[in-house]
DNA sequence: AAAATGAGACCGGTGTTAGGC
DNA sequence: AGCCTAACACCGGTCTCATTT
């Protein structure tokens, strides 16, 4: 009663009749001209046995694995993680890979260690995802073993994708202006975020609406806060609001501050979009949720983790790229006649 | 130039004089007794060289890849998904495991699909993880690679990892009645539920709330419906509330649920939790992010992948289990005296 | 004769070289 | 000489069995 064992080549060298060799060269593909008939008898013993090559044998031979390795800050969190493991698995489905996710928090030493995890299950490449786009530190992968870093940057300028926020900045500004909006509130203008630890690209961000406004020759009501929750946006809405009633828009830093301002709006008696129109950034499942929907910038996480993957494996060259943030349209913009409320 | 190739078995043998036998011996503390010498030198020699193990020739050996394979319908969507890829994560880590994730939506012959990939990646085992818990088809495994189902269960009644929704309904309903509630309304009774195709546990959920309130003897407002999200809760709530003026509380079938209740509430100039408690299921993200934050029976998701995993890699038993789910107390929930409003 | 160590087969593929017609 | 096929070494571990003192 021998346990039934998976087929190996050699089974099916011996149900065909044929070698080993012949075998592998014929479900290989190889340029080596067998005959037809033999092929043929391979391949039906073959699909009779069920035949699939062994990947550590594989492995062990081609020194490749196949697989690469995911690390992520947070794998777990938001829909930001999310969107970035599908990403991942996805792409690297397509490439016939598998994907070793590691999550290390916000620990630097766990980083290096997960490294060492992955090199030492001999991924064939490194990719690292960030919640926040920040400047991280990686340690050094072994030769032939390339690193990629998806919504971050590292200080020796390895190979990058990060979201465009700089023209979402302009998309969403533009957004409020072509709808008619002339007074502007922006909530969530922040100068901490300068700190490229803790975000490259947020300034990018303002940095695009800041030029709009400016191209249109307008001064948005503008608070500087040092972050980007809920709170913080039903905050600085209850005392921004009240003083500057002759406001028709709210441009957030983020959904969950633009939640909080809805929130506010909601408790001072004002309607969004009808008197109240807002816009703000990333797209987090929020902004779905909640009523009216969100118009926002969408971070496109799925498609950074794609591209990330496809430059591990060498299906796009390694460099610094730059994804567009797709604008979300939905129901927190109301067209105004411009001109109804000033300028 | 030979490009720095990875320190083997072999070459830690060369550096310490002794023969590859010795060192595997010494490396995997087999009880052979090698004299003290020989092991420091080899352990010497191996730290020296950074050596680690190829786990491809590792599997090869053995016949184990000391991988596991995860098997989501939707790996990517819900805090759920995620706290269950958590789980996953750190159980097959903790177990020296990694994890190969697949993803199928609701597709069966993905399922199946998902199945042959992993099986012919030869992972030791296989773990099929469900958003809701439904009673799904799987496709037999070969024999020596035990499947576990989280959060579902088969016809043929795999192992399986379940939450006990009997007993949180029984706490919610409970929790209600000891704030001293006497008239509730439940939103999101939901008789197509008992479809175990679609869920195998609702029904579990509104037996242990139905128990209490008859040993209570107590009736509730109930509505029946056949879905469990935001529209619903509030389409529902804003039609029984204002024919139940005399309701004090709120029991949602879920988060997602009492979100709707919630705006509706809002609509109609009633506070949470002054005028209206609130209860629910789930503790999703939302949960938490509302104000006030709704107090909720918790899906413990995370604990469940990380049963499902201990089961498969033999450090639990291969059975079907129960787990609790933690009532989180927020906000939502204000004590009355009893006998205020009636009874 | 027990304790310490080493030689070599083996896992399942791949690729090179030698051989058959 | 020109096709096709077979034998065998090899990848890097683990393990059995033999050998030495």
């Amino acid at each position: 009663m021998a346990t039934a064992r998976r087929p190996t080549l050699a089974d099916v060298a011996r149900l065909s009749g044929m070698s080993k060799t012949a075998v592998s060269l014929v479900l290989n593909d190889r340029p080596s001209r067998m005959s037809d008939e033999a092929a043929d008898r391979i391949r039906t013993a073959a699909a009779q046995l069920g035949y699939k090559p062994d990947p550590a044998a594989q492995s062990l031979r081609s020194g490749k694995t196949r697989s690469i390795g995911f690390i992520s800050d947070q794998v777990t969190i938001t829909r930001f993680a999310s969107a970035m493991v599908r990403g991942t698995l996805r792409a690297a489905k397509e490439l016939d890979h598998t994907v070793l996710i590691a999550e290390t928090g916000d620990d630097v030493s766990q980083l290096a260690e997960s490294f060492r995890e992955m090199i030492d299950r001999r991924v064939d490449g490194i990719m690292v995802g960030l919640m926040a786009a920040r400047m991280v530190d990686v340690p050094p992968a072994p030769p032939g073993v390339p690193v990629v870093i998806v919504n971050g940057r590292t200080p020796d300028e390895l190979p990058s994708v990060l979201p465009d926020e700089y023209e979402a900045g302009r998309a969403m500004a533009s957004a409020l202006l072509d709808a008619g909006h002339r007074r502007i509130g922006i909530i969530g203008d922040l100068p901490a975020a300068a700190n490229p630890r803790r975000s490259v690209t947020i300034s990018r961000r303002f940095a695009g609406i800041d030029d709009v406004l400016r191209e249109a020759g307008l001064t948005a009501v503008r608070v500087d806060v040092d972050d980007w929750g809920p709170d913080i946006g039903y905050r600085e809405a209850l005392r921004m609001l009240p003083e500057h009633p002759d406001l028709t828009a709210v441009l957030a830093s983020t959904d969950g501050t633009a939640f909080g301002v809805m929130q506010a709006l909601t408790e001072l008696g004002l309607r969004v979009p009808d008197d109240i129109s807002i816009v703000s950034f990333d797209d987090e499942d929020l902004a779905s949720m909640v009523h009216p929907g969100l118009t926002t910038a969408r971070l496109p996480y799925e498609e950074m983790a794609r591209h990330g993957v496809q430059m591990l494996l060498g299906e796009r060259e390694l460099a610094h790229e730059l994804l567009p943030m797709p604008v979300i349209t939905r129901g927190s913009v109301r067209t105004v006649t411009p001109g109804s409320t000033g300028a």
